[in-house]
DNA sequence: GACTTTTAAATGTCTGACAAATAAAAATTC
DNA sequence: GAATTTTTATTTGTCAGACATTTAAAAGTC
């Protein structure tokens, strides 16, 4: 762990990543505890409010967690699932916003990945996850449902078709999709959506789970990609039409 | 932008997901200026160390870039693709090795997702795509290639593949994938692989990606997938028995 | 007008201090 | 001796103030 005092990265930058490598590379384990920020700032020899800095950029991707009083200290954090979900998400969801992706563009890769589930998931299923998809379903029908709400339901439906694969890293890899370009899509769509037509095609999927017909789910999944996107055509024409005039 | 004093939270993890929030709610817009480090402990009525470390969490994931001199400051960044592509690659890399996810489990994952790709691949794929993929195949050939090298032009193959997709969210999705599980495999893998096993399936694929046949594609994917994980298994059986004596 | 110098503003870093939390160690009580 | 309470040492969290460094605009100079 050693820095370059004449480089032009800030220090607290080098050091975050000294100690972020180390981690990586497997040198300092989970759960192990890091010297105090006082003797992390002598090793680097730097000041304390700059160990305390790099401490705070490791902080923020869950690298470490802090502990205060004696015995206390920043120990190596085991990077769990609902952690990377969350850093996946808001990472989808900013490049996303920020990047001008078109509406197609999103909606096919979130559609492919979960294509790629669907055989997964019908093979291997509990009675759970088609219990809370068909739940979800029963949901989505009720009349006084905020846009909202159907749009939570929309997501809690597709996770428990995606959490079916009983596969934690494909759950982990798809959270950015469904949760954060699910919602996006909704937002576009929601004003001109059919709730009938989607709980019909929702159907046509959790029955397909049921029958474990993957292939029959994989088609379900690209009628509803080509609903989606056909709406969102629909509703930027509509838009387009009302600009011009 | 308000924070509270009687959380139990750290004042510079508040400020920071208060700053977060209104960058990811869209009140602050890329490439603004956030107020100066000085203004901002007037307005939370904190010290400036306090802000400054909240501000590195934020620069942490990308969210602002800072800026010296006069007129610099902290800006909202827009989060690019190479940025977002290390973060998921660092978060997936960390989420593996620190969770005992299962040989199988990470494998399954990793083919299913690039099986999303391959029949999108195989239609849009461009000849500089295709070009990329032979001549990994080729250098893959050569005999005096380390480890190392067959390791990283294996990645540059299928990151190739994928991002014949030509669709850059499924490229970021899948960088996790690719760039994280695959180098895991080839560790546990790489002692016992033949290389003319692995280049046989690459041509295949390669193959079916030129003639614009995306199952044939998958199909070759999932030969790929299977004879990773049959060698994974008598890698495994090895180690236990050589313990065993 | 082109170039140089000055200046002001902002981040980066350091020092020293105190508050708050926390677990071990010591003291006290029964 | 065991249980409880108090003390103590350690460590993070926060603050205040200072100076260094960078940077671009503004002022000055030729």
């Amino acid at each position: 762990m050693k820095i370059d005092p004449k480089s032009s990265a800030d220090l607290s930058a080098q050091i975050a990543k000294a100690i972020r490598d180390s981690i990586i590379a497997g040198d300092l384990i989970v759960d192990e505890r890091l010297p105090s920020e006082a003797e992390l700032a002598e090793q680097f020899d730097v000041s304390r409010s700059t160990v305390r800095e790099a401490l705070k950029r490791l902080a923020a991707q869950s690298l470490i967690r802090t502990q205060r009083g004696a015995f206390g200290g920043a120990f190596v954090n085991r990077l769990s699932y609902p952690d990377a979900y969350g850093q996946q998400i808001t990472t989808s969801t900013l490049l996303l916003s920020m990047n001008s992706v078109s509406f197609d563009t999103a909606c096919e890769a979130r559609y492919a990945l979960e294509r790629a589930c669907a055989p997964l998931s019908a093979d291997r299923r509990s009675a759970d996850h088609l219990a809370t998809m068909r739940a979800e379903i029963f949901r989505q029908q009720q009349p006084g449902l905020t846009d909202e709400a159907f749009c939570a339901s929309d997501v809690a439906f597709h996770r428990a078709l995606v959490d079916g694969a009983d596969n934690p890293v494909l759950s982990y890899q798809l959270a950015g999709a469904v949760e954060a370009m699910q919602p996006l899509m909704n937002m576009i769509t929601f004003t001109a959506r059919s709730r009938e037509e989607i709980v019909a095609l929702h159907t046509r999927i959790a029955d397909a789970i049921e029958a474990r017909d993957g292939a029959a789910a994989s088609a379900g999944l690209s009628q509803l990609e080509h609903y989606t996107i056909e709406l969102a055509r629909s509703v930027m024409a509509k838009r387009a039409s009302r600009e011009a005039s």
